[in-house]
DNA sequence: GCCTGGTGTCATCCA
DNA sequence: ACTGGATGACACCAG
């Protein structure tokens, strides 16, 4: 497109030059200034100059440039990829922390996520922090994962965001706390209201938490319900016994709803080039590794979310309908502008003009036209040369000045003859077939008249003269059709402009939602460091728990509740899969 | 010779 | 009813 509006341009330039040498012609301009090679340096020069605005403005030369500098070349597939990507997956693999992680790293990672009061989780702040944290990591696309999540630097999400001062104390939690003295039941009026309702609620089914020293992690932890949530499969290991159902969590209703159930990686695939067989990899990384319950109808629809690609592209493209209608409206504000100043439109002064300048008129219709199209595209440049002002308000139709002059002003007989017929022939090629229509009829006045002047006017100019039924009605013809193929100028650039600016909104949408989806990933990322920093926690906090007489408790029997108001319970293991399966039928309800 | 883009023209709708 | 703008459709032409 930019190729051709250059083109365009460029031959607009070279029209208006022969719309000037017409002119000029009778005043006794040569030619040669208007030589074509000379046009054509130009031209050229032009071209160098509209080279350098076009690289920023074509979208499909900036597209495919951009996609060749960010994409890998497969080996073996040969297919193209992003690079900051892949590069992302491994580093996401690598940086994955380990079930060895020393616990005093963990230490200041529970409080933020444990020691909640009203609302622990505001995930909306969070959210927003998340995000403003993941515009920064995509800037560092350099930057090595691991050290953006375990050196934490002031900009880690976790750290920041969710961390207190180091060693704080883990029992520091109200309730752990209370429980810790044996004061379990005086906990129920910090509980959430789905906690205090549980029939078995009592204060002999919640044991007293005795706080211990003791640094050893239960080996055999169980999925417990907090550890189910956020523990990997492998990570819970040794107590399949206990596998039982488990409770939502915060996170994972963020990570369903949000995230997972509209788009999936495969989207990135296919919108960034990205290779299928890593974006399954990385999905089944956030699937299965990180612990997290993706929506079970998300890895199959991965596949079809190719279509839903074609779906998404559909609604973009629906978004760029919605979008067209604000082009195509700023197109017609544009195109009305084009004509109020343009070739088409009755500007007073160009119809005084018109009148005064009449046997001078000059112009020609298809140049004209060219050098519409340039002025409509960029009204600017008609500014910038004020010798097309003259050009521009000048609307004879289809007809060479001199053809104009012979029409209504015999040449001067100084002429030598030869060079009068060589003339006379070429602008006789130039006549459209109306003028020769017209020329043939005996019109009294030019087409220009004809088309351009206003209807009291035309109808007084009718008048002036014995005109034929015949003539009449060439006069009408010429002028219905002189004004229809301005239209249709108008029409076609109009037509033009829109698609331009349908292009520039793809081009916008593409961009977004490339951005869209980097965000995605750096999202799913910190979720999933999240998640395993609650689950190094829980491993903790459950490891130290110590029952009255100093035995740790069996997590196949006990779990710790993690309350909507941020305390953190001890409750046996057959109340909180109750919870939990009461908690995982609400969401599927409401789904329905 | 075919393809494509540009242009003119006609028919039609609509204000 | 007339005029003219807008636009789809078609034909023609030049590159």
């Amino acid at each position: 497109m930019g190729w051709e509006s250059r083109l365009t341009a460029a031959s607009a330039d070279i029209d208006l030059i022969d719309i000037l040498w017409r002119q000029d012609i009778d005043l006794g301009a040569g030619r040669e200034i208007f030589d074509y090679s000379h046009r054509q340096k130009e031209q050229d020069v032009d071209k160098d100059l509209q080279d350098g605005a076009e690289q920023d403005d074509t979208w499909s030369g900036e597209g495919a440039e951009a996609l060749a500098r960010n994409l890998l070349v497969d080996g073996e597939t040969g297919e193209s990829f992003p690079a900051q990507f892949p590069a992302d997956i491994s580093s996401i693999t690598e940086a994955v922390p380990s079930e060895s992680e020393p616990p005093g790293l963990q230490n200041n990672l529970l409080s933020p996520l444990l020691t909640g009061t009203d609302s622990p989780f505001d995930l909306e702040q969070q959210w927003q922090d998340l995000m403003s944290i993941m515009e920064m990591q995509a800037m560092e696309v350099n930057t090595s994962t691991n050290e953006i999540l375990y050196s934490a630097p002031p900009g880690d999400p976790l750290s920041t965001n969710y961390s207190l001062a180091p060693n704080t104390p883990i029992n520091q939690n109200v309730s752990l706390h209370q429980a810790s003295l044996g004061g379990c039941s005086q906990d129920f009026s910090l509980f959430s209201p789905e906690v205090e309702s549980l029939p078995v609620a009592s204060s002999s089914t919640l044991l007293p938490l005795v706080p211990s020293n003791s640094t050893s992690l239960n080996s055999t932890f169980g999925s417990t319900n907090l550890a189910g949530l956020f523990f990997p499969p492998q990570l819970n290991g040794t107590a399949n016994d206990t596998a039982g159902p488990e409770l939502p969590d915060p996170l994972g209703g963020l990570l369903d709803e949000a995230m997972l159930d509209e788009i999936s990686l495969m989207d990135l695939a296919i919108e960034e080039g990205f290779n299928p067989v890593q974006a399954s990899q990385l999905e089944e990384e956030f699937d299965s590794d990180s612990g997290l319950s993706l929506d079970s109808s998300h890895s199959p629809s991965s596949l079809s979310s190719s279509e839903g690609s074609s779906s998404s592209s559909s609604s973009s493209s629906s978004s760029s309908s919605s979008s067209s209608s604000s082009s195509s409206s700023s197109s017609s504000s544009a195109s009305s502008s084009f004509s109020e100043e343009g070739a088409v439109g009755y500007s007073s002064d160009s119809e005084t003009l018109d009148l005064e300048e009449a046997e001078g008129a000059v112009g020609y219709q298809p140049e004209y036209s060219k050098f519409c199209r340039m002025s409509y595209q960029d009204p600017s440049q008609l500014s910038c040369l004020p010798y097309l002002e003259h050009v521009g308000h000048n609307h004879t139709y289809n007809m060479a000045p001199s053809a104009l002059d012979s029409a209504d002003l015999p040449p001067p007989s100084a002429l030598k003859k030869g060079s009068k017929e060589k003339q006379a022939d070429f602008l006789d090629k130039q006549m459209s077939r109306d003028e020769h229509r017209a020329r043939a009829m005996k019109i009294p006045f030019t087409n220009d008249k004809i088309i351009n002047l206003p209807v009291e006017e035309f109808n007084e100019l009718l008048s002036k003269y014995q005109l034929s039924e015949a003539q009449l009605s060439l006069i009408r013809d010429i002028r219905r059709r002189g004004k229809n193929k301005m239209a249709a100028q108008n029409c076609r650039k109009r037509k033009l402009d829109t698609i331009l600016n349908l292009e520039r909104d793809v081009e916008d949408l593409q961009r977004d939602k490339a951005r869209l989806l980097r965000e995605k990933v750096e999202f799913l990322r910190s979720l999933r460091q999240m998640k395993q920093k609650v689950q190094s926690l829980y491993q903790e906090v459950f490891g130290r728990l110590r029952d009255e007489n100093g035995r740790p408790y069996s997590p196949s029997q006990y779990a710790l509740q993690y309350a909507g108001d941020g305390s953190v319970l001890l409750i046996p293991r057959t109340l909180a899969d109750q919870q939990a399966r009461r908690q995982e039928r609400k969401p599927k309800d409401r789904r329905k």
